[in-house]
DNA sequence: GCTAGTTTCATACGCGCGTTCGAACTGGGG
DNA sequence: CCCCAGTTCGAACGCGCGTATGAAACTAGC
């Protein structure tokens, strides 16, 4: 059966990948720790990049269907929806991930990471991956910030990804940093506070000009 | 004459390293573009991980210091610094170097990529390198914002950094989601607009507990 | 129970990597 | 003039990588 094989590469892969970068794992390892033949790669979904791309997508497309229907939601209602509930509709089915150790290790390692690190040859990608939600979610932030110019709002939604990639994407360093008094893992305070934050810094003064 | 060898190994392997990433960029095209001998960077630099580790430090010890050295200004005032003085301290000697076009390699492709990447191995180098700007602009801070707890604070200054960094790390994200609207190599536009969302987060309302 | 198509397997190839080593070179002090 | 420490050089080693290939094993339909 097929669809086993390819099943395990995928969970095998995104567990390897994650922890040890798309270089850093070899197929070798991957296959291995899948229990299939190393040409199997290959065999199902091309070469190496093939299998990253249906692993990115295989996560990524669950979470903006469910950013979407959120918003669905939202819109639907007689009054229309606040700054905090799109943030919210935003943010929460990535953060939502953060509950079992796989979710959070794929969101920490692959995706903050490729958000971030991403060479140009990725572009096309990611914006066929996100191009729905970036214009909805563009409209609707819109709808709740009419005081800012379009490319005002653009950097601003361009900062809060940045500050929720990175938030998402640390492990340790802002418990070594605040000397144990913050715990990166604890999944409710991080969204407590980073909904916090993007709120306050979307919802900043304008600028004076364009 | 050690110290040219040194130096051109310096510079190329922080520009291939940038363009490439760290384990992307090989020992041969550095020393090739150096115009050195394949065995210089084990001679001077012990091995490629050396080589790393001296370039991040010659980029990172001059903005720190500058950074300490703007702080050091606003302190020694009659008038206790501003959270607009003490984040633009914090912020512009980074951004000062997007103005030259290796040092906006150079921070885009490695600081920011290293800061938000960096596997545990690399905390210790990091943490000793951020020490001192970390606890005295903590400080600042605290000053500025005396109704945050310690650890609302720590966790701000943790998403304004990922807000930061990401911003930095980006080539032409921005440009492609904003349909050309925004220009991510404008650091002038993306200093101001950096500036004032990172305020706005800081500077929300706080938490109601801890 | 044979056959055609799909999937898995063992194995190998070629390549480029980081690193090593001893010889060749260099220039300033005896 | 030569020596020697510091530096550069060419060449090689061993390794692990992604990929390719052809045979073996499996699975259905007739």
């Amino acid at each position: 059966m097929s669809d086993r094989t390819k099943e395990r590469l995928l969970d095998a892969g995104e567990a390897l990948i994650a922890a040890e970068g798309f270089d850093g794992a070899t197929l070798r390892q991957v296959t291995s720790a899948a229990g299939v033949n190393l040409a199997a790669v290959n065999y199902h979904f091309g070469n190496k990049e093939g299998l990253l791309r249906a692993v990115l997508v295989r996560r990524i497309g669950p979470i903006n269907a469910e950013r979407l229907a959120k918003l669905d939601d939202l819109e639907s209602r007689a009054t229309p929806p606040t700054l905090a509930e799109v943030t919210e509709a935003f943010l929460l089915p990535m953060l939502a991930m953060h509950h079992d150790e796989k979710g959070r290790a794929f969101i920490r390692r692959l995706l903050a990471r490729f958000y971030t690190d991403q060479g140009p040859e990725w572009l096309p990608f990611f914006a066929e991956q996100f191009e729905e939600v970036k214009t909805r979610f563009g409209a609707a932030f819109r709808a709740c910030l009419p005081h800012l110019s379009p490319s005002e709002l653009m950097w601003r939604m361009h900062f809060a990804i940045g500050a929720a990639a990175h938030a998402l994407a640390d492990e340790s360093r802002l418990a070594v940093i605040s000397r144990g008094l913050c715990d990166p893992h604890d999944a409710e305070v991080l969204m407590d506070e980073l909904l916090r934050f993007i709120r306050g810094g979307l919802a900043a003064p304008e600028g004076e000009s364009s």
